[in-house]
DNA sequence: CGGTATCCCCTCAGATACTG
DNA sequence: CAGTATCTGAGGGGATACCG
């Protein structure tokens, strides 16, 4: 059933969307992207509010993420030239429509976890 | 919006609850979890088959796979003690479950491809 | 304030060879 | 057939220092 989301069509898998599909779900796996498209998702902020926002991420990987993000269209970047400079994020329409999709994968993820940890207990113990 | 879904309540962020997430975001979005379930979706296979259904999965990858989905509860694994072995990997119930919430990030992914691209090339283009 | 540049570590994934 | 064991290279990510 996803494979044939996946491929499209029967014969000839289209490996070219198939692949596409897999680098959104790579880049939504990364260690970073989801807290960061979650912070945005309450409103607009600074470099370095959402620097605090994030907990533990470095300067180096924030620039990195936000910067992909704008790159495909998913954030927006707003530079007001005043002296501090202020630098503002926000998500674009695009953003937004990628809310619901991953907050029903967050959901997936609350509402089963004890089924995975439970599972987890198991294995863990028949396989000591 | 989904800062307070990953994180449950307002005054102290569920840092647990957040980092679970996180890990299931991770384990999808990793290089061959989703083209697994995606093939066990259409029904159990056998080891072999399921190597060469996922394209380009090594042993190493494709046994490290399984056996993480194994220890989440998401994959059921059943030896048939014959000879030859016969090993049959099958989505659990809850393995089923996540086929919604994957696929509707994956119909994401596909249906706003082109704004995806669009803006890469744009923004690729500005930053010459 | 909002970044870039550099170094370095350490995990992940591929290739290869071997086994019950 | 269905794995395990071992080696190796690429790159993701942290720490640090510096710049407009």
């Amino acid at each position: 059933m996803i494979a044939e989301a996946l491929e499209l069509d029967g014969a000839v898998p289209d490996q070219d969307a198939c692949r596409h599909v897999l680098r959104v779900l790579g880049r939504i796996g990364d260690k970073w992207t989801v807290l960061v498209i979650a912070r945005l998702g309450d409103g607009p902020l600074r470099y370095g509010e959402l620097q605090r926002a994030v907990t533990g991420i470095s300067q180096r990987m924030l620039t990195l993420t936000v910067r992909a993000l704008e790159r495909d269209g998913l954030v927006s970047r707003t530079v007001h030239p005043s002296i501090p400079p202020r630098v503002e994020y926000a998500l674009t329409d695009l953003g937004r429509t990628l809310l619901d999709p991953v907050l029903a994968l967050a959901t997936w993820a609350i509402e089963h976890r004890g089924d995975v940890e439970e599972s987890r207990r198991r294995y863990d113990g028949a396989h000591a």
